[in-house]
DNA sequence: CAAGCTCAGATTTTT
DNA sequence: TCTGAGCTTG
């Protein structure tokens, strides 16, 4: 067992103390993760069956990691663990048990784009104003409501909630929540909520259920416990219930998460839940340097609500803090940029070994253009995922459907992508006819000349009997044979390779490597069933954390904070140090917003080794205009004695000499001698003018005149094959034409602009003699 | 039906 | 400034 001696005495109790309740209090930096792998590589070594373990985290990533350093103390043996996030736990588990609360086993999982289409829909449907029936707060209120297990019953009966709503001028939203809830369940969907409110519909309806799994999971642990919300911590508590070996790991100082309903509560009172409970406090920092340590500790000690705790280093003190001014955020980044390449020449350090963090994923574009310009390379995590992308959305939706003809939400995604001539008022009329007969979309659809009448009918049954073939070719090949099947079938890859435009090519590449993750995925051993129904399982749970992280790329890394949790870098910046900014302006109606985004700083600074940096700027472009910034409370608020202030004077940019005058003063003294730059009337004034901005304006093809003396012809005189000219797009011929008068929609080709189609009732077209 | 235009809205976001 | 939803127009 020659792991528990790398262990310090703390770390190793709570490593070697299985039995009973315990929760680990880790400080930032103190071998968190370390922890947690040999205890649960201990729990094996001492002969519990990996089979009787269940580790619930809150990344994929920081699963996939675990596993894998467990599975290096204990072998393959770690395969058999139950490891992974909350949501693909229970999703895991309600597919097993979907069936007894009245759900298919195939449940769709619908992402929060769906949700809120969804949600949209129902709120044309009961025609209110959608600018005080917001879809974004609808869904959060509801998101909410689940996330603290209060159904659509209850909240409407709840006089608390129903208040409150009715003060905010929106008495509906319980109305909303309970077809919302309706809708998805026809559409056999559930949403991210679901999977744990449903869990938890489950493990409280059905006693045996929740026994059968109590006795399974007779270990459990669960990570970052400090951003469980009310429905985890039920769940958890529940299943705990039996053995009570139980065991959460956190850091109360790092809970960055409440907006998301992260109940900070749940680890300050785990002890009133578990009164024989051990506590484990892990108080050494192995990661960062004295000096940042003592930093982060002085942050934190402005919050009220925390546990005691006393984190240290013994690490060399290590340089200062640096904080340092600019006057616009372009100035910002050409700071960063050109301490990253100073540090790098110096000290030898990799770009790998810096990060730029921000509080906005706005504050990247300027950070971005400065790296640029200095050609340092650089990554920018977060963002848009990969599985979030439109046309890899499109294509899901195809297998989505494939599998859950239910679902509503790829319904609308797909009927009319790539065109088919189904738009809007079909889809309309669709929902209209499901709604009144009771019955699905898709049952509209296979039934579409008794609800549809005319022409449509006819291409609504080719939809139909499209999808059924990729269910029927689905049942015969393999993952990667039916996604490609579907992909050519759907007229997807047709679609997109018909676009030779960067983007387009861009989005054709996207597919292909959908489908290459598919191809793998056939051909993985350790799972029996590889079909694409598996596959699409928990596609919806994945981000794009589990692609490819190359680390062997030497780049610099530019993420939000709330991104960096968990990692460390030998340098950081903390940029954007302003009032209103970060402190966010959202955050400063209440002390406990003001304290989660004091803790989001402490993560932030926690995440230096050996160098910190703070910057801010006292102009920032918000939203397009220029508007003034006065530092950060936060940097007031730090020990004095552990900062080296740097100001850049307003220079007029003499690149990479020694523009810097560096002062070693206190940061009281040194405030004083800010002078505020005003808006300077007309213009920019001394606040030096950002770069260049990036130019959007794009390319419009050039008007085509038309002949002199233009005059459309009327509908009905167009026949295919005739030369026409077009007030805008000028000169063409007709391809086809389809539909009957006067709904005629002609196809014809133009010169450079491709084919167009035109309802001729509408377009002012010329027959060309 | 679909392209084009306008107008509002815009933190953070493990799933 | 940038995006996306919904209205307007051909």
């Amino acid at each position: 067992m020659d792991y528990l001696a790398g262990l310090n005495p703390q770390q190793r109790a709570a490593v070697e103390n299985t039995q009973g309740p315990a929760m680990i209090v880790a400080g930032a930096g103190s071998g968190k993760t370390r922890v947690i792998t040999y205890r649960v590589a201990h729990l094996i070594e001492k002969g519990v069956d990996a089979f009787n373990i269940l580790v619930l985290t809150f990344t994929n990533k920081a699963s996939k990691d675990m596993r894998e350093r467990i599975m290096k103390v204990v072998g393959s043996e770690a395969k058999n663990i139950w490891m992974g996030t909350f949501h693909s736990v229970f999703a895991k588990i309600l597919r097993v048990e979907a069936e007894k609360i009245g759900y298919p086993s195939n449940f769709t999982i619908y992402d929060t784009d769906d949700s809120k289409s969804l949600i949209r829909t129902i709120l044309r449907e009961m025609q209110l104003d959608d600018k005080l029936y917001n879809a974004n707060f609808v869904y959060n209120r509801i998101s909410s409501a689940k996330n603290n297990l209060v159904s659509h019953t209850e909240y409407m009966q709840n006089p608390e909630i129903q208040a409150e709503d009715v003060s905010n001028k929106r008495p509906l939203i319980g109305v909303i929540y309970e077809t919302y809830t309706k809708r998805c369940f026809k559409a056999g969907a559930m949403d991210f909520d679901d999977l744990l409110f449903k869990t938890n519909v489950l493990l409280k309806t059905h006693p045996d259920v929740l026994n059968k799994y109590q006795q399974k999971f007779k270990y459990l642990m669960v990570d970052e416990y400090q951003d469980t919300n009310f429905s985890q911590y039920t769940i958890v508590k529940k299943l705990a219930a039996a053995y009570q070996n139980i065991c959460v790991v956190g850091d109360d100082a790092q809970s960055i998460y409440a907006f998301r309903g992260a109940n900070i509560q749940n680890i300050l009172n785990f002890e009133r839940d578990y009164p024989d409970l051990q506590v484990y406090k892990l108080e050494q920092n192995y990661r960062s340097t004295q000096n940042i340590v003592e930093v982060a500790n002085s942050i934190i000690a402005n919050n009220k609500n925390q546990l005691e705790k006393n984190v240290f280093s013994d690490n060399e003190a290590g340089d200062r803090i640096k904080v340092q001014r600019a006057f616009t955020d372009n100035e910002e980044g050409k700071m960063v940029a050109e301490a990253i390449v100073q540090e790098r020449s110096t000290k030898g350090y990799t770009y790998h070994d810096f990060a730029i963090l921000y509080r906005t994923n706005a504050q990247s574009r300027a950070m971005e253009e400065a790296l640029r310009k200095l050609n340092i390379p650089y990554k920018i995590y977060g963002g848009l995922s990969f599985y979030q992308r439109k046309e890899v959305k499109d294509l899901i939706a195809y297998f989505r459907l494939t599998f859950n003809p239910a679902d509503e939400e790829a319904i609308k995604r797909v009927i009319n992508y790539p065109r088919r001539g189904l738009g809007d008022t079909t889809v309309e009329k669709i929902m209209v006819a499901a709604d009144q007969h009771n019955i699905t979309m898709w049952q509209v659809i296979c039934n579409a000349q008794q609800y549809i009448p005319g022409r449509t009918a006819n291409q609504l049954n080719d939809f139909a009997v499209m999808i059924q073939s990729f269910a029927v070719e689905a049942k015969k090949l393999d993952a990667y044979e039916t996604a490609l099947y579907i992909a050519q079938h759907s007229g997807i890859l047709k679609e997109l390779h018909a676009d030779q435009s960067e983007e387009g090519r861009g989005r054709h590449e996207n597919i292909q490597e959908l489908l290459n993750g598919i191809k793998e995925f056939g051909e993985r051993e350790d799972i029996e069933d590889r079909g694409l129904a598996v596959f699409m399982q928990d596609i919806a749970l994945l981000t794009n954390d589990d692609k490819a992280d190359d680390k062997n790329a030497d780049t610099v890394s530019l993420m939000t904070i709330h991104s960096s949790k968990g990692l460390e870098f030998k340098n950081v910046f903390v940029v954007g140090l302003e009032e209103n900014l970060f402190p966010s302006q959202m955050s400063l109606n209440s002390r406990s917003d003001l304290e989660e985004e004091r803790r989001l700083f402490y993560v932030a600074v926690t995440r230096a080794e050996k160098k910190l940096t703070l910057t801010y700027s006292t102009s920032r472009y918000r939203w397009g205009t220029l508007t003034n910034c006065e530092p950060s409370r936060f940097i007031d608020e730090i020990n004095a004695r552990f900062l080296e202030i740097e100001v850049v004077k307003p220079a007029k940019s003499s690149l990479g000499d020694n523009s810097f005058d560096t002062e070693r003063r206190s940061w009281t003294q040194q405030r004083d001698t800010f002078s505020k730059p005003k808006p300077a009337s007309g213009g920019t004034g001394t606040v030096s003018a950002p770069a260049q901005r990036p130019k959007t304006t794009a390319m419009l093809p050039k008007a085509h005149v038309p002949t002199p003396g233009f005059t459309p012809d009327a509908a009905n005189a167009f026949q295919n094959g005739m030369d026409v000219e077009h007030e805008k797009f000028g000169f063409g011929k007709i391809i086809s034409l389809e539909g009957t008068l006067p709904d005629v929609k002609a196809t014809v080709f133009f010169q450079g602009l491709g084919n167009k189609q035109l309802l001729l009732k509408f377009a002012k077209l010329r027959i060309v003699k």
